[in-house]
DNA sequence: TGTATTTTATTTGTCGACAAGAATATTTGC
DNA sequence: GCAAATATTCTTGTCGACAAATAAAATACA
């Protein structure tokens, strides 16, 4: 396990505890400072966050339902292995969600949501100026996790949000293993769709995010094509 | 709390108990033995069912990330309510999901899978000539479990039962209220839509997907105008 | 030397206990 | 008699401990 989850533990208020450990635990997962496969040591972590583990496991639970960790039972539980041999159900279901959520946003946004989206895109906007990598996927996520909650469906918005999840640990491993220039028509492409967002034109949304998904589908696949070793195995 | 949650206590294996308390609290909630908004106290079942509060709250935790239990920090966890107020959002989901998971089925089945999907039928039609309501709803949700499997999608799968589930608990709901006979049609509906996916037909299992979705969702919409009272308040 | 078997050690799943917070009951003040 | 303040009861969140299950090490055996 790695030194990184060792922080100066802040005074705790009863009742935080499980949410203190998974944050810091999905965090860790999701910017794969725990790459998958690594045994997550209940005791470790325990004496690490000195907390008992009680809140420990039940913050694993959560983990698990989630699918970030995977439990074996009487066994240890560790971080779960990202599946490529399915990829293509990956991307299908993101390439839908994609759709659906910026369609949903076209019709239902408000003045409100159209700020928050924008602000998002602001920082978007700016990691990919800066050609910071490791920003640029989560404020990406944080964007598209914007739009999925001004189409107010929150079925939606879980599903994707987890995708959008699994996408950026996928995205850390390729660009972590190569340092390409971010491509700036991802930003462009963001403007595409908060404008036809603004001007509720669902149809137009629909054929951007479409688009858009396509554009990320082609890119992760040409990372995972170029890259001849297979960086974590199952 | 009911007192259908007291049983008979097996001999329990270790390790399983997380997995038994989540199983019984689970049915007990879709079959509205639990109705939504009521109180699960800890102790009572950790007495109930002979064993300590831990594994309780750790099924409690996971029922908690499925949405179907709703914990107030510090305060008791109870039943999720319906939300009434939603229902567009929950129908919307359903109905894409329906088409979604039947197309998938269509193009991805293997002849086992149209076995298990036929047997599932066949359950279900015992129920609608029985004219048992709960064991409808029950096998229905069965039956369109298995068309998503033969999908393979666990990206859609997953929230299609997530929707199923919910869904189970509203006709409930409905179906208590009202005897209604129940209707012939859904057998028939659910036969041409396995002569699609056997048929391997995208567009024919995407249609009458679509078709028998609205078909539902105009039922319990006919159920709910029906019903004056509101069953369970917000 | 390599394999099978026993022993040891580690780790998990569960338990009972306890303290902090919230809800309820009781007392006090007006 | 009613409202505010206090005390009490109850529930939750957390802890340390222990036993079953597994993994690792040590031993026996071919």
């Amino acid at each position: 396990m790695d030194k990184k989850l060792i922080r100066p533990v802040p005074e705790r208020k009863r009742g935080q505890g499980v949410k203190y450990v998974y944050e810091i635990l999905r965090d860790n997962i999701l910017d794969l400072v725990l790459p998958p496969g690594s045994p997550i040591d209940e005791i470790q972590l325990a004496e690490r966050l000195s907390m008992s583990r009680t809140p420990i496991r039940e913050a694993l639970v959560k983990l698990a339902s989630e699918g970030l960790v995977t439990t074996l039972p009487n066994r240890s539980t560790m971080v779960s292995n990202i599946d490529f041999l399915n990829l293509h159900t990956f991307f299908d279901a993101m390439t839908l969600m994609y759709r659906v959520t910026t369609r949903l946003a076209a019709e239902n946004r408000t003045d409100d949501d159209l700020e928050i989206i924008r602000d998002h895109q602001l920082k978007f906007s700016d990691a990919v100026q800066a050609q910071d990598a490791l920003t640029m996927i989560a404020t990406n996520r944080d964007f598209h996790a914007a739009i999925a909650e001004a189409g107010k469906n929150p079925y939606y918005t879980s599903l994707f949000c987890r995708l959008l999840d699994e996408g950026r640990r996928m995205l850390r491993i390729y660009y972590s293993s190569f340092d390409d220039q971010l491509p700036q028509r991802y930003v462009t492409e963001h403007d595409d769709i908060i404008a036809a967002i603004e001007a509720q034109d669902v149809a137009a949304a629909d054929k951007l995010a479409s688009q858009h998904a396509d554009q990320i589908v082609q890119q992760i696949q040409t990372f995972m094509a170029r890259d001849r070793r297979r960086p974590i195995d199952l």
